[in-house]
DNA sequence: TGCCAGGCCCTCTTTAGGGCCTT
C-alpha cells in the first residue's frame, strides 16, 4: 500500500525568498484510509514574529525560544517523510518553505519532491464548493474538527482527512480500486471536465484497466 | 483581519488584470 505524507507548515510569512523563516511542522503519514504515523514540532529559526504572526496562528516568541532549533527539527522531519510522497493545501506553498529549509541543511536531501495539492484537487472536483479554503472545505465537506486552525497538526489532520474525500470521491465516481499520488498530480494539472479522461489514462498508461 | 510572493484561475482574456489561497 502506498503511503502520502501530508505536511503543513506555520510560518513568519508567505516568502521565504523574502526572508521568512518556518516555525512549526506537522506530517500526517497516511496509508490507504489508515493515519499511520505522526510528526510535529515547532522550531527556533531564530526569528521575531510579528504579532499579527502571533495572533493568527497562537504560537508566541516565547514559544519558539524554547523551540529546538530549525535545521534539526528539518532533519528530523526529512528523515521521517524518506522518499514518501507530498500533499499540502495550497502545495505550492509548503513546497517553497519545504525546500528552502530543507536547502538550509544542505546533504543531499531531494529539495522538490512531487508534491500534490488538496485544493487545486478541490477546485477541480468540487466546483460548487465556494471557498477552497481549508476551513471551507472541510466544513464544506462535514469533516471532523482537529483543533486550533492554524496550528501545524490541527491543519494536517484536515488536509489529510480532506484528501481521504478525495480519493474516496475519485474511486467511487471513477470507479478506480486505488488513487495513487501521481494520480493525484495529474489530476490537479488538468482541467475540470478532463478529469474522467485523465483517470482513464492514467491507469491505462500503466498497462492495467481501472477496477 | 494587514503588508511582503507565487501560482492558479477566471474573464469584461490571450499584447492583462485581479481574486484566491497559503503565513
Amino acid at each position: 500500500m502506498h503511503r502520502i505524507a501530508v505536511i503543513d507548515f506555520e510560518t513568519t510569512g508567505l516568502s521565504p525568498a523574502m526572508g521568512d523563516r518556518a516555525t512549526e511542522i506537522a506530517i500526517v503519514l497516511v496509508e490507504g484510509t489508515q493515519v499511520v504515523g505522526r510528526f510535529q514540532s515547532l522550531m527556533n529559526a531564530g526569528v521575531r514574529l510579528s504579532p499579527f504572526i502571533e495572533d493568527y496562528t497562537g504560537i508566541s516568541n516565547e514559544m519558539i525560544r524554547a523551540a529546538p532549533p530549525a535545521d534539526e527539527v528539518m532533519a528530523e522531519a526529512a528523515r521521517f517523510v524518506r522518499d514518501v510522497p507530498l500533499v499540502a493545501h495550497n502545495a505550492a506553498f509548503d513546497r517553497r518553505f519545504w525546500a528552502a529549509e530543507l536547502e538550509r541543511l544542505g546533504g543531499g536531501v531531494p529539495l522538490n519532491p512531487p508534491f500534490a495539492c488538496t485544493m487545486l484537487l478541490s477546485r477541480r472536483l468540487y466546483p460548487q464548493a465556494g471557498s477552497y479554503r481549508l476551513g471551507a472545505l472541510a466544513a464544506f465537506h462535514a469533516l471532523p474538527s482537529a483543533g486550533r486552525a492554524h496550528r501545524a497538526m490541527a491543519d494536517a489532520e484536515v488536509a489529510a482527512a480532506l484528501l481521504g474525500r478525495i480519493r474516496d470521491d475519485i474511486r467511487r465516481d471513477h470507479g478506480v480500486d486505488e488513487v495513487p499520488h501521481g494520480l493525484l498530480v495529474r489530476l490537479q494539472r488538468c482541467q475540470r471536465q478532463a478529469v474522467p479522461k485523465a483517470v482513464r489514462e492514467y491507469f491505462g498508461d500503466r498497462g492495467h484497466a481501472a477496477a
